[in-house]
DNA sequence: CGGGTTGTTGACGTTCATCAACAATGGTGG
DNA sequence: CCACCATTGTTGATGAACGTCAACAACCCG
């Protein structure tokens, strides 16, 4: 089983749409302290598909994505699904302070982590007090996008909730490759992202044609896109669609 | 001006239809803390619809709510408004890892807080090695509360959204009063309370009738609702309407 | 190649938004 | 105490955005 690579925290690499602030780049451990970490931890491998956990199950380990992605999901009574999150490499999962967990967690593409168990971590937040604030910062993070999703889910048009998402996954992936990027993979289905998105399979496709007619966006494959007009479809995200 | 009261860590007071669980009581410090902290607070009264910082601001405290509550939004570049969250009684405001306020808050009526500058708040944090973890814990509660808020403006109908809502201010209440409750005040308008849904204010309007006419709650005043059937309005709220 | 899965497109329906009129409320001053 | 008026809430008629259902096309992996 390979070493799983260290993310580097990316320089202050600013984060050109997605208005999430500099300050809450630390959504990854820096890097001094993952390396303490590398001691403990345990190589896990997911196939596409395969449940990492369900929502209601009792919280045993805490993961760091290594390679791959995720998607987080919660279910209603009758079976409607909304997709709360994906998680891409460097990211955190099951960090709670809860005995279970809040969703339900599934591979999209073949995905390896670290895992580490619930005790094993606590021992060694207590060893290395700066986690603790780390930690902090980490949910802070996701706390603000979840704020701006709450925007997206509660106040955005169908064609603005896909604007914001491929620039938002465009920002992931440039703070992962730490430059500039045009294209978007899209791990996850047409599906996945109408249960992210609070539409349908079909809306989302609608809308992704309809972005492409209005050339801000170009179909490289079914799965990947080129951004071609990143300032329009920014305005477009924010709710400057028309003026 | 009045001390402000000591809002005591309720008991695990079960919450029986929001589905936060236990372990997420952590909203409120412990009261140990809360004495402490007493020291170097500063008392700030604000007026029903004065506000308190905007979207955009920097950050130069952080607050406790002593009494009132408050209402958290974001704008969109055209005046779309989505009401994050409200802000109650021991519920703490402003403690951001970033520079600038993410969304702006106002007061919904007379407000009485406790102000801290963040290098005191900063110091006090050094001194009580504890804080760090229950600030973790806060902000993991808020987070919670915000995926299951993304399902609610995902996945949930007008009627779902209204009956999650009005559980989810029973539930805080009976927080606060550590009693059982059966009534639930609206400090907010029905603009409010549509912005926080994702809906508009006819539409609340029609579905509170709805839910009077379905005998699940009755207004015993225009801000003020009685909740009759709460097994019925929490099947509701879950997803399990029809079945 | 071939069949199962996933994505796209079209026709139609439903839910909620919009627009508009009216009713209730509450604070103010006569 | 009540009349007045601004504000907020309610209700109805209509429309638009998105969901639903269905057919078909593209893709993918053996």
């Amino acid at each position: 089983m390979p070493e799983p690579a260290i993310i580097p925290l990316p320089a202050d690499h600013p984060c050109k749409d997605c208005k999430v602030r500099p300050a809450s780049f630390c959504r990854r451990l820096n890097p001094e302290t993952l390396i303490d970490m590398r001691s403990i931890g345990k190589m896990t491998v997911l196939d596409a598909g395969q449940p990492l956990f369900f929502e209601g199950d009792s919280v045993e380990r805490v993961f760091m994505v290594s390679a791959g992605a995720l998607k987080l999901y919660s279910l209603l009574g009758d079976g409607r699904r909304q997709v709360t999150g994906f998680m891409f490499p460097g990211d955190f999962l099951g960090i709670s302070i809860e005995d279970e967990h809040a969703f339900s967690a599934e591979a999209l593409e073949r995905v390896e982590l670290w895992a580490f168990s619930r005790k094993q971590f606590g021992e060694f937040c207590e060893r290395n007090p700066r986690v603790e604030r780390e930690l902090f910062h980490l949910a802070a993070h996701e706390l603000a996008a979840a704020q701006q999703q709450m925007v997206l889910l509660g106040r955005k048009n169908a064609a603005e909730r896909l604007a914001s998402f491929l620039l938002n996954l465009l920002c992931r992936r440039e703070r992962l490759t730490g430059k500039d990027e045009r294209q978007v993979d899209l791990p996850m289905n047409r599906l996945d992202i109408a249960d992210y998105l609070g539409l349908t399979k079909e809306t989302v496709s609608r809308m992704i044609a309809q972005l492409r007619d209005r050339k801000l966006i170009r179909l490289v494959s079914q799965n990947s896109v080129e951004i071609l007009d990143r300032d329009m479809l920014s305005d477009l995200a924010a709710g400057f669609g028309e003026e």
